[in-house]
RNA sequence: GGUACCUUGGCCGAGUGGUUAGGCACCGGUCUGCAAAACCGUCUACAGCAGUUCGAAUCUGCUAGGAACCU
């Protein structure tokens, strides 16, 4: 049976360079699990794998997006699951590797079939939003679908907004759609975390931040600015920078905060990462040795 | 030497007699179509000492540290 390899970790874990090691040397390509080097024009910022890497092993989903290309893990499930059959026709095994936790999830487990959401549908539950509020939105959630509405946190507007469409995008409940089941795939899965001390991660994080603005951060984010406002760039490194071309913050605040919330981000994947019990956590060497051997 | 002032939890920062201000970080957590997103929980401090008071971060005195002006 064909395998899946994944590699993942927090952020600034050494990921990407583990992942080149191990496709290298079992010869497959590696398809990338990241939400934001999948767009063009950020490789500083997302840390996107460097041209060496690129060139040594063949990267899917890197630098293939405009910023303005909506995209979705389901997207990311959908395309993957078409590509993989390929990959395994020339290697048994192959590798996915990434921080992207939900999109890892997509593939590891499948996601439930929703409808897509018409863009009038969207505008409809923006416009709803703007007239009732969140509150209101609940309440019409209640309405339409009171299972849910007893399970989504009041607070978070997205996820209250985005059951509303699928409400009425679909005229039944989202309930009803959600399986919670996990999809069988007809291949086998191995999924490793990289394991670093939290310091030590954290470490890394602030040298690479700094290491990013020496290498140009700021005229790569200079050359995206005029897109601020558009979901690829709500980016951590650049959204703080955007702060400070706008003049509300100053240059060193900016910088630490894109440190502050890259910890943030790497403590969110950590998170994720530790409760799902098919994920092992084992430091970089041990993942390698235990692949090749 | 004189006058007036400041000192709040890891950081920022409200609060002039009587609920836990709040924000950020840390730590912990949620996660089924924008996920590097969005959201939730925890962390009870008032420089020290002695007073006044039923009750003090808030008033008084002294001590320590900081900072201003005058000679």
């Amino acid at each position: 049976m064909p395998e899946l390899i994944v590699i993942t970790g927090p952020t600034a874990s050494g990921k990407s360079q583990l992942a080149v090691d191990i496709a290298s040397r079992i010869g497959c390509d590696i398809i990338s699990a990241d939400s934001r080097q999948i767009y063009r024009g950020l490789p500083i910022g997302t840390a996107a794998p460097s041209p060496e890497q690129l060139a040594k092993v063949r990267h899917h989903f890197v630098s293939c997006l405009n910023l303005e290309e909506y995209y979705s893990a389901a997207r990311f499930e959908d395309e993957v699951m078409k590509l993989l059959p390929n990959l395994w026709h020339t290697n048994e095994r192959e590798v996915m590797c990434g921080g992207s936790m939900m999109y890892v999830q997509a593939v590891t487990k499948g996601l439930d079939q929703l409808p897509t959401i018409s863009e009038s549908v969207r505008k409809k539950v923006i416009d709803l939003y703007d007239q009732i509020g969140l509150d209101g939105l609940m309440a019409q959630l209640r309405i339409l679908d009171s299972e849910y509405a007893d399970k989504v946190d009041p607070h978070n507007t997205k996820r209250v907004m985005h059951a509303l469409e699928i409400c009425f995008e679909s005229g039944g409940t989202y309930s009803e759609l959600r399986t919670g089941t996990t999809r069988r795939r007809d291949f086998t899965i191995r999924q490793y975390a990289i394991d670093l001390p939290r310091d030590v991660l954290f470490d890394r994080i602030n040298a690479r931040v700094d290491a990013m603005i020496e290498a140009g951060l700021e005229d790569e984010a200079q050359r995206v600015y005029h897109l601020k406002h558009l979901n690829s760039l709500n980016t951590v490194g650049y959204k703080e920078l955007f702060a400070y071309f706008d003049g509300t913050m100053d240059r060193n605040t900016a910088i630490e905060r894109i440190k502050k919330n890259t910890r943030v981000y790497a403590k969110k994947q950590l998170t994720w990462l530790k409760r799902d019990p098919d994920v092992r956590f084992l430091p970089p060497e041990d993942i390698l040795a235990e692949i090749l051997a």
